[in-house]
DNA sequence: CATGAATGAGCATTCATTCAT
DNA sequence: TATGAATGAATGCTCATTCAT
């Protein structure tokens, strides 16, 4: 069983691997500049090997795509306070998405290169893992029959609170900016404000969370 | 003379066909799915006439990247109002960017994937023509001067302004939104309400001026 | 009529400046970096131009090969003594290649890797016009009936007789040797010595002719 | 380990078929006709592979050449005289040097088209394996010295005394004379007479040792 | 005759994928 | 499982040649 248990590890120890080198290959060379040679260079494993963990090199992509969703909405829900208000929930998802992306800005620009490529078609829609988008939308649709929304479809009013934190992270990522946890804050306020009827509420001070996203699982 | 400025139209006419063929292939295909070839096929041009007009591919993406800026800024500038309040300047701005890439969705989705990959470091930051970013940033100076404006640098309120905007165009372009003029008028208030110190005030009808872009020059 | 010759003149001129360019090109490049529109350049001849003299690119290199030909021969026949003995005529010939050479180091790098490729196959053998290949074999014929060359087949004698004058040549023309007057009456030496039945008799001093071959006509 | 021997065989296998494969298109091709698929067809390889074993082309051609030299080197030096007198060293190694070109005129054709092109400046002046110049240099100083050969600069009796040897070899290599054992001792005596001061000894008979290097090991 | 933009076959090189070890 | 040499289809680019002006 220890054998089994080993080699259970071994198994996952190279596919994370692969797919923490896939992530930082590409976030840094884009795709062009990300052959199976060089990842698996990166990931100190052979060339063949890829191929014992991934049907193929879009396969290694999407799957890579896929633990980075998992990793990061694990990451956001930890904190989320599933009884809290509208605005408490909100604020909770966007500083989670903010923080996640902060602390690993390869992921973003992966993300960033993978949803603008025609790979978009091969997830859901949406920047949402499978279950979580009926979720989301009706997230937004309570905040619209409680009034405190926009009253607009919760499709749109998606696209528009995650806006602002996505160019902020952009930006952050791509070293235009620098995001510090006022910055953040801030930012999430602009969401908020983009499709909330009322403007947020004046802040004090900001509560601290940094370091949380630190003791995140490997990927899966 | 007018056998000359008929070559001279010719020649653009090949290197806009070229163009306009790699902002159609990548946008569909992704840089993945656009060797020279078939984008030459697709400008019914041969292989060679592409190295006659561009020093190699990558050059012929960061020329179509630079012609769509310029094209898309003339669009945009074309009912600028340099006299209106930071109100109206913000709106023509907005508005004019959501209704030239609704109109040229393709455009929009090249532009994303170039700036996504790592060919974004070199043009000039934040999507903008090399002149344009300080305009760009001073009229934020201003708004903020003005208190209209969250006390924020600019830079920042850039990127929160544009979220909005880019994520819906980039909703509309994938198909996973329709936008029509009355959704457009709705983002433009959400861009605005991202960073603005009061919320854009109820509106009544929306002018619509769609066709306009359609008037617009070829490639340069 | 002055027409006609200023024609003939101008397609000469650019005929010539294309055989010349096509020599120095291949001389410092190699047939490698010799691509027609470079050779064009050089000749300062628009690339279509080319064809209208040659047939194709072949041609022009059998041409520039056939012209420089003819331009050694005539240089070298200028001061041959018809009437003189064995080793004065022999003298005169192996001086005259010589001190060609040195003047013309591009033709000698031209003409050395032309002879060295396949293209050998397209001009008569052992480096000779076509006519002169007998009038020389009968020379060195001559000298061995006469017992002034060692006993072989004159093309054996032909190729011992060149070999030290070629490889001086090309040391020469390669920068790892200078050649002055004296060490090239120490090479036509050599050669004299490499076939005949008597070593080549003391010399005393060294008659010069550099100029002469200054005055050599354009190619045809 | 024999396991590892014959990988490290079958390494060495490829690459020696293609360094063959490169001799003999080149040879009879020239560069001209030597593209790289080719080569790699005749050496029954894939394209791929040659890149496995060659940074590039130019690096095949280099590669191909230095090996050549090295065997060309090993067979020469088989029977070399270390203590023989002047004379008895220099034939030899002219011996040995004809010798093993007409058992692999390809090789001569090779080396003929590498040297006469731009090629030559990546290897050392003068045809000679890099260690190698020293010591023929200094052969040559010290037959000046012993008063043996003419007064001459070294670098000037190398390029005599090789003179009738490569152009005898080349004419063997063209097919423009054939070379018996009988023409290949008065080649050597050409050799010897263009830079001795008296004149080869007349010779009895010829020994043979022609198949010697057919024993010769592979391309390293 | 001269030009040089346009052509497209041909070439060097890369890289996803396989498979013998 | 893991390896990495081998493969060859696919890609970017070149260049001899043509032809409309």
């Amino acid at each position: 069983m220890k054998i089994i248990e080993e080699k259970q590890y071994m198994d996952n120890a190279k596919r994370c691997a692969l797919i923490e080198a896939a992530i930082q290959v590409v976030a840094h060379h884009g795709f062009h500049g990300a052959p199976i040679g060089f990842i698996a260079g990166v990931a100190k494993v052979a060339v063949g090997t890829v191929y014992l963990h991934f049907e193929d090199k879009d396969h290694l992509m999407l799957d890579a795509y896929r633990a980075l969703e998992q990793r990061c909405l694990a990451a956001v829900m930890q904190n989320y306070p599933p009884r809290g208000d509208i605005r408490q929930r909100f604020s909770s998802l966007a500083l989670g998405v903010i923080r996640y992306f902060k602390l690993f800005p390869e992921e973003f620009l992966f993300a960033d290169q993978f949803l603008s490529s025609p790979y978009r078609k091969a997830v859901s829609p949406n920047y949402l893992p499978d279950g979580e988008v009926e979720r989301i939308l009706q997230f937004f649709s309570q905040g619209v029959e409680e009034g405190v929304f926009k009253a607009m479809p919760p499709t749109m009013l998606l696209a528009l609170a995650c806006g602002p934190l996505i160019e902020v992270v952009r930006a952050h990522a791509v070293g235009f900016l620098y995001l510090d946890e006022e910055r953040i804050a801030r930012t999430v306020d602009s969401c908020w404000d983009a499709i909330a009827q009322e403007k947020a509420p004046a802040r004090a001070g900001v509560a601290t969370a940094e370091g949380d996203a630190a003791q995140l699982p490997a990927f899966a």
